[in-house]
Formats: C-alpha cells, structure tokens, sequence
DNA sequence: CTTTTGACAGCGT
DNA sequence: CACGCTGCCAAAA
C-alpha cells in the first residue's frame, strides 16, 4: 500500500488500531480515552473498530472504564495483564493509576493520527453557523 | 424513515 | 463494591 509519510485519509478503524499499537507495554486506555485522543467518535465507536483488530494489535491494553473487558476476551487479556504487571491474577486492572500518559514526542505522533482522520470537512461547522 | 445493536460511560441505588 | 438504567454515536437492518 502507497501508505507512506504523507497522512493519506486514514480509515477510523485503522486510526484506532495504530494509537492502540502506539500503546507502551504496561499502560492502557480506555475506550472512551481513545476516542478523546483522536478527536472522533465514541467509546463505541472504538469498541467495534477494535473488534477488527489484527494480529499485532495490544488489544488488551484498551479497555472498559471500569478496568475490565468483554466477557469472551477476559480469560485471555487477564494473561497479558499479569505478564506485563497490569492486575494481579484474577483481578480487573487499576486503569486510574495505570492510564498511558504519553510523551511529548508521543502526542506529536497522536496529532498526526487525529489530523489525517479529520479531514476537515467544514459541512459539519457550517450546520451551526 | 424507525429500530436494533455494539470489545461503552456515568450515575444512582 | 455490584447492579441496573439511561445516555451516546454510528452503522446496519
């Protein structure tokens, strides 16, 4: 794919598995912090791109406010929590205390995301003037 | 056009 | 701290 250095028209989906996989071992976000961050959307927005997600994608590390995951991905996603020190075994993850915070240089990279998605289309903008 | 459905969030009980 | 209800947003039926 022609991807490349230039922000083509992301895909929302996509965005969100790329801030997902921008995601440091050991701190997560929520769904509904996602969504912030790229500007776009909501927590279920979010939730449903993930389900697409491919191999490669740390899907564990973005989760439910609460610190906990869908029924059918918590026996799995409760492995990775305890490798990489997010929950004590059988417990949901601390999400106040282990919420990413990014990075100068990280946000830098989560501008670049939010600004090839929004393509600003003014139509929305112009509805309230 | 209305209704249903999701890997959700927040607040009240 | 666990549940239940209501609110939200976009896509699919």
């Amino acid at each position: 794919m022609t991807d490349a250095s230039g922000p083509g028209q992301l895909d929302y989906a996509q965005a969100v598995h790329l801030l997902a996989q921008l995601v440091p071992a050991g701190a997560v976000l929520s769904y509904g912090d996602v969504a912030e961050l790229l500007g776009s959307g909501g927590p279920r927005q979010v939730g449903k791109a993930m389900a697409t997600a491919e191999d490669g994608t740390p899907w564990w590390r973005v989760l439910r406010a609460d610190g906990n995951i869908a029924e059918p991905l918590l026996l799995r996603a409760r492995e990775h929590w305890e490798k990489e020190k997010l929950a004590r075994p059988g417990k949901r993850v601390d999400i106040k205390n282990l919420r990413w915070n990014p990075t100068p240089k990280q946000w830098e990279a989560i501008d670049i995301l939010r600004l090839s998605l929004g393509n600003p289309k003014m139509s929305e903008l112009d509805d309230e003037l």
